[in-house]
DNA sequence: ACCTGAACACCGTTCAAGT
DNA sequence: ACCTGAACACCGTTCAAGT
């Protein structure tokens, strides 16, 4: 599997010989290293020392670091795979589909951040929209409905969305909440009022910018039931 | 307004006298910088030898860069002042105001990438939530209704989306589409049959990632169709 | 022919030396 | 006291020297 020289020795303390350098090895350990110290720390450098190679050996089996993030995310894209069992209705299919992709995402918080830099759809990318149209269209919607729907999801179809909500957690202080309240309610009562309405358990949350499972999936369905019901009304393109 | 040495002499070729440093000039010098050269050609050193200084002399402005953009996305923000006639109906004045907002980011494509990177919420960014909130709450809208409305919103509400497409426009050559076309027939005929389903017109495209118009306002139609009929319906929260 | 260390052209930011 | 140039600790990447 690996180099010639691989064989055994994996339980020694400290190996002379390390691992054949490739482009597998080099993925994982810059997804878990991404996952570890988050997007903005994954540089050449670290991840060369991580894998005790000298910098230049990643170039190799990258071009560039550009590359690098987008295979790594090919990579991650990859592994979403819903159990999708045929006839399924098409709502709760993409349904299915959106939420494994979310499941994924939030393994790998510094997604979010590096697909929006990606250029060109990988056959990965395809793969997954292939797969999405395809549920919607042998569920009976048209074309052009299908096309819409796609850029209704725009990135929920991969797990995530960007958030008009500050991602920082109330303070857990009740003194400093009610501080925090206090100024709130001067110029901004609406929105504490909105705040205040609902308290999140911020466990769920995937990063900066993202939300939680309950407003994730709130606006999943609003976008869902929406296709259905201009499906359901023969809904066709006006122009 | 500026300092004290400042007078005129304005029009002379090559001025002696620069014009004070302020944070004024600081912002609209590194915005009009950004809409130039983009988000990733934005740096501490260019934009000083713009302004004419030396790079340490911003640091008596901001903090550091990450305040720098901070600011820039604050004073982009304020910029946007949506003239919603009183009494409007709340669903065509939420409409307003995010096309409102989507105007100021087609003048600036650099924003959605400079947005999400923000960790608190600044009173700008409040002042435009607050403005959202309270035309849907006054509209009669309940408080849970708004608080999901706002997540299933999302980055919409500041005019922008992330997109599944991919951004890459398609190949003018007609030839090369075609070559494009028979690649895509083999493994994504369904990818192949939505993209040749619609020719979007590529000039509305906000930057990579981001959709144009008629897609825009579609999926914001969808959602805010999708909030008013739970409102109608007595939608209220399940737990 | 292959690998790699030094070097290049950047970056944000610190800090001490200069006026 | 104020300003600023050099310097520090990075970064991605090039390239020539070494084996």
């Amino acid at each position: 599997m690996s180099g010639p020289v691989a064989a055994r020795g994996d339980d020694a303390v400290e190996s002379p010989r390390r691992a054949a350098l490739t482009l597998d090895r080099i993925l994982a350990t810059a997804i878990a290293l991404a996952d570890e110290t988050g997007y903005d720390a994954l540089s050449m450098r670290p991840l060369a020392e991580r894998l005790d190679v000298v910098p230049m050996a990643l170039y190799k089996h990258v071009r560039n670091r550009d590359e690098l993030v987008d295979r790594m995310v090919d990579a991650v894209l990859a592994s979403i795979s819903p159990d999708v069992e045929p006839g399924t209705h098409w709502k709760a299919a993409a349904r299915r589909r959106v939420l494994a992709a979310r499941g994924v995402m939030l393994r790998h918080p510094w997604m979010w951040r590096a697909i929006e830099t990606r250029t060109s759809p990988s056959p990965v990318v395809l793969d997954q929209q292939e797969a999405m149209i395809r549920t919607l269209r042998e569920g009976g919607l048209s074309v052009a409905l299908v096309h819409h729907a796609m850029h209704a999801l725009g990135s929920r179809l991969w797990g995530f969305t960007q958030e008009v909500y500050a991602s920082a957690p109330p303070p857990t202080d009740p003194q400093a909440l009610a501080a925090a309240a206090a100024m709130l309610a001067q110029r901004w009562p609406y929105v504490l009022e909105s705040a205040a309405s609902v308290m999140h358990d911020s466990d769920s949350i995937v990063g900066p910018g993202c939300d939680d499972e309950t407003e994730f999936e709130f606006a999943l369905d609003l976008i869902l039931d929406g296709i259905e019901r201009l499906h359901e009304t023969g809904w066709s393109p006006s122009r």
